[in-house]
RNA sequence: GCGGAAGUGGCGGAAUUGGCAGACGCGCUGGACUUAGGAUCCAGUUCCCCGUGAGUGCAGGUUCAAGUCCUGUCUUCCGCACCA
């Protein structure tokens, strides 16, 4: 028998396949209902990694399996080719960021293409190619038109290894996401996103996605944050100025005892002003404005406050509050300014008692025996208003709207929804990257890159050196333009755009990928989005996921698309794990994707990797395990090699002169076909559906040497190949050529479930005795429930363990199983 | 602290609607074939005091019946974290 040699035939399909175009996809197909299936492009790092053989195998089955299935499918494939990486390969080895990148594209491209995915690769985006990122930069003019792109000095985060600021979405834990180096403050003229004017249709829209896991929606809902409160306004008389602090907690504000700004809040400098201790309190500005991320939200930093000297009114009461300043208040959240209510805010109480700042109580518990004696923490559940003037009594969630309403009777305040998100800073002060469009004129001022100069191209003049921030702005070629409304000198726009831009609209590109008039078509657009199903890594719950959900309702708004939100099911696949960790070159515990195929071939890569583990769960890599996955590849090859001659013959299965032993491989084989399908299409769940065609095998083999009516035969294998194909695609198609089967296996229908097949004539119930289970029968499957109840109470065993008991009842569960309850 | 997910054999994992716990694979054990096998095929493999036994992190509860539902609790992982 001739032996599986993957290492030839992959490559030969592979091939076929592209010589013969079996992926290219048509738009619109009439009749053909769409189906958009989607990984998460990678970063041309130069090499694929376990994770991204995992994301594309996981695709990959999808897309075969929904083409055989009849659905038109769009799948397809990128770079997101912008990014540090390769400008840190300028510096240090002296190639320019494109060579780097592209040849990088080149190598990734081989690699998938060994692995065998079914990708159109007519529809190849690279968004660091002037024919994208012309309209990444067109894109960016469509948010300015709308007002929601505008530039503002600002406190941003800063990395300076990477030498450029971060978004809040890009600092994790303090540090860099990328590189991991700390973040610091650095007082910068920015460009920002409005996505702070969409948080609460981000939010809304959430429940929009029951295809999404609740994990990454809990996440985004958390990280935007939304919180009802209010504003309330206090005077302070002595310097004719008003202070507004935002709280969820306005019930508690007769407890107000003392207020607190952010190091930063523009009202300090006048409140400080020519004090004995200015200097002092200027210092301790200073530090806190410096503190980095990592210090600032360390579990050992201690509040830290000072007194400013002045004092607020509170407008309920008309008491006189001293005003503070402290570390814990942040500058960028609310108003900058909140109020001190120690008895009933656990951070209050703790400020209140390292200054010794006085506490009253305004809420009280059922028993109303709360005593600032016996308090050890802030009391902050419910409870009934006490010391609150007219409010007194009131139970406090219901004192919350009635004192809102007086602020605004009284226009001391008002109601406020707020929100923890914050506008996207997409401003970056490195070269690779789509250049900002944006020109300053010294008498027109901020202008746009007329649409017809569109792309505004990366210049080749650049020096790349370690340290230095704006590389663009050191290429005069680049900087000095004319201005394109007056015609005088101007200066380009140097810091480029963030790549999670790039990202944010690529999976609309593919639709239709070589539009060099637009950005896309409108219809083709339509046609094919919503993503109907994206798969990538958990870590963009809210980077990239949050910024395309963005992207996706500010282009509908500007009439640019039809739908509003990008990917209508989302499946987070887990990390690949060796040794319990993330694979990694530190570790040493790096398993390269090449090196397997090399040895394995693509086929067992992919099987091995979908049968491992659930595609949302991590996955441990066990070189014995992919033996195993070879093991059954072998397995399927010589049974139906086996089998050749009587598959040859072509027959159709004659259902009326099977035997029993047929039967029953026939019906495993329609049990199969429905549990794959299910398994696939409802569930996502590869390993079982893997599992179950290994059941398949199993039970071929077992009869193999029944003189199996050639027509079951031919049955069985193609069907077998069928449901294998979309795992394995090239020994299933070098299979169904052998077996002189015409066309390409991947062009070939997905089997049907013979549902008359499934049934069995004889099942086998199991007989319990108090939920103990105690034997078990076989019968006709046909059994009434009565005649069930009465074999089952007359079996022998059953018998002995009932004599002389006194039989409560019967519980009977068709098809499964009898229940004898006893006493 | 808040929010989320998960705890099942030696290992990866299965059990979809409350109905035989451990499918499938790995590993291990034995057999067959063989000059030989680390190939292949077949069989066995939760544990133990080996029976009317125990068993899905732990302790309770609901039910004829619980890995699955309820209450409490522990552990691990992930996200957010002075957000007022």
């Amino acid at each position: 028998m001739e032996k599986y040699c993957p290492q030839e035939l992959e490559k030969k399909w592979q091939e076929q396949w592209d010589k013969d175009g079996i992926y290219t996809t048509i738009n619109n197909v009439p009749g053909q209902k769409k189906y958009y299936v989607l990984e998460m492009f990678p970063y041309p790092s130069g090499n694929l990694h376990m994770g991204h053989v995992r994301n594309y195998s996981i695709g990959d089955v999808i897309a075969r399996f929904k083409r055989m299935q009849g659905f038109n499918v769009l799948h397809p494939m990128g770079f997101d080719a912008f990014g540090m990486p390769a400008e840190n390969a300028a510096i240090k080895h002296n190639v320019k960021p494109a060579d780097w990148t592209y040849a990088n594209m080149d190598n990734m491209i081989r690699q998938q293409k060994q692995m065998g995915l079914s990708y159109d690769w007519n529809r190849l985006v690279q968004t660091c190619h002037p024919d994208y990122y012309r309209w990444t930069q067109y894109l960016f003019e469509v948010f300015y038109k709308k007002g929601l792109a505008y530039k503002k000095k600002a406190t941003a985060n800063w990395c300076d290894s990477c030498k450029t600021v971060l978004a809040n979405e890009q600092v994790i834990e303090g540090r860099c996401w990328r590189c991991d180096s700390p973040v610091i403050k650095k007082d910068l003229a920015q460009w920002f996103l409005k996505i702070t004017d969409y948080a609460d249709t981000l939010l809304k829209d959430l429940d929009k996605l029951p295809g999404w896991p609740n994990r990454v929606k809990t996440m985004q809902h958390n990280w935007i944050g939304r919180s009802e409160g209010a504003e309330i306004i206090f005077n302070i008389p002595n310097f004719k100025e008003n202070v507004t602090v935002y709280t969820t907690r306005p019930d508690t504000a007769f407890g107000i005892t003392y207020m607190v700004l952010a190091a930063e809040h523009p009202l300090v400098d006048k409140l400080i002003k020519g004090r004995p201790d200015e200097a002092q309190i200027r210092d301790f500005i200073k530090r806190v404005h410096n503190q980095s991320e990592i210090e600032r939200t360390s579990d050992k930093s201690e509040k830290e406050g000072m007194f400013t000297g002045a004092y607020a009114i509170n407008p309920f009461n008309g008491a006189k509050i001293p005003i503070w300043i402290a570390n814990y208040v942040l500058f960028e959240y609310g108003t900058g300014a909140v109020m001190g209510v120690p008895t009933h805010d656990s951070r209050d109480w703790m400020f209140a008692g390292k200054y010794g700042l006085d506490k009253k109580i305004v809420i009280t518990d059922k028993e109303g025996k709360l005593t600032l004696d016996a308090m050890t923490d802030a009391y902050v559940d419910d409870g009934v208003l006490v010391n609150s003037g007219e409010f007194s009594g009131m139970n406090n969630r219901k004192a919350i709207p009635a004192m809102i309403d007086w602020l605004e009777k009284n226009k001391c305040g008002k109601r406020r929804i707020n929100y923890r998100l914050r506008d996207w800073l997409i401003s970056r002060q490195r070269y690779w990257g789509a250049p900002i469009p944006v020109i300053y004129c010294e008498k027109c001022g901020t202008v746009l890159v007329p649409e017809k100069d569109l792309p505004v191209r990366l210049p080749k003049d650049v020096k790349f050196d370690p340290g230095v921030v704006s590389p663009l702005a050191h290429s005069e070629s680049f900087v000095n333009c004319t201005c394109p409304k007056c015609g005088g000198p101007a200066k380009r726009e140097t810091d480029t755009m963030d790549t999670f831009i790039c990202s944010s609209w690529y999976y609309m590109r593919y639709a239709d990928a070589k539009n060099d008039k637009a950005p896309f078509d409108k219809d083709i657009v339509d046609s094919w989005l919503p993503v109907d199903q994206y798969i990538g890594g958990i870590e963009h719950a809210i980077l990239h996921l949050l910024y395309s959900r963005f992207f996706t309702k500010v282009l509908k708004d500007a009439g640019l698309i039809n739908f509003d939100e990008p990917f209508t099911n989302l499946l987070t696949q887990g990390m690949v794990i060796k040794d319990g960790s993330k694979m990694s070159k530190s570790l040493g515990n790096v398993v390269s994707p090449e090196e397997i195929i090399g040895k394995y071939g693509a086929d067992t890569a992919r099987l091995f990797i979908l049968f491992a583990a659930p595609p949302e769960r991590d996955l441990e890599w066990s070189d014995q395990g992919v033996e195993g996955a070879w093991r059954f590849l072998n397995r399927v090859w010589r049974i139906i090699l086996h089998f050749a001659e009587e598959i040859k013959e072509n027959k159709t299965t004659d259902v009326s002169l099977l035997t029993a032993k047929e039967k029953e491989l026939r019906r495993v084989l329609h049990l199969t076909i429905q549990k794959v399908t299910d398994d696939i299409a409802a569930r996502s769940n590869f390993n079982t559906a893997i599992s179950s065609i290994m059941e398949l095998v199993n039970a071929f083999y077992t009869s193999r040497d029944e003189h199996l009516q050639a027509g079951l035969i031919n049955e069985t294998a193609t069907d077998l190949l069928l449901l294998l194909a979309p795992f394995s695609p090239h020994i299933t198609e070098e299979l169904w050529h052998k077996l002189g089967k015409t066309g390409s296996i991947h062009k070939a229908a997905w089997p049907k479930c013979d549902h008359s097949a499934t049934v069995a004539d004889e099942i086998e119930i199991v007989v319990q005795v108090n939920g103990k289970v105690r034997d078990k029968l076989k019968i006709s499957s046909q059994t009434s429930r009565d005649d069930l109840k009465k074999q089952a109470s007359e079996l022998p065993h059953i018998k002995e363990l009932t004599n002389g008991k006194n039989i409560i009842k019967i519980i009977c569960v068709p098809q499964k199983l009898v229940n004898i309850v006893i006493k």
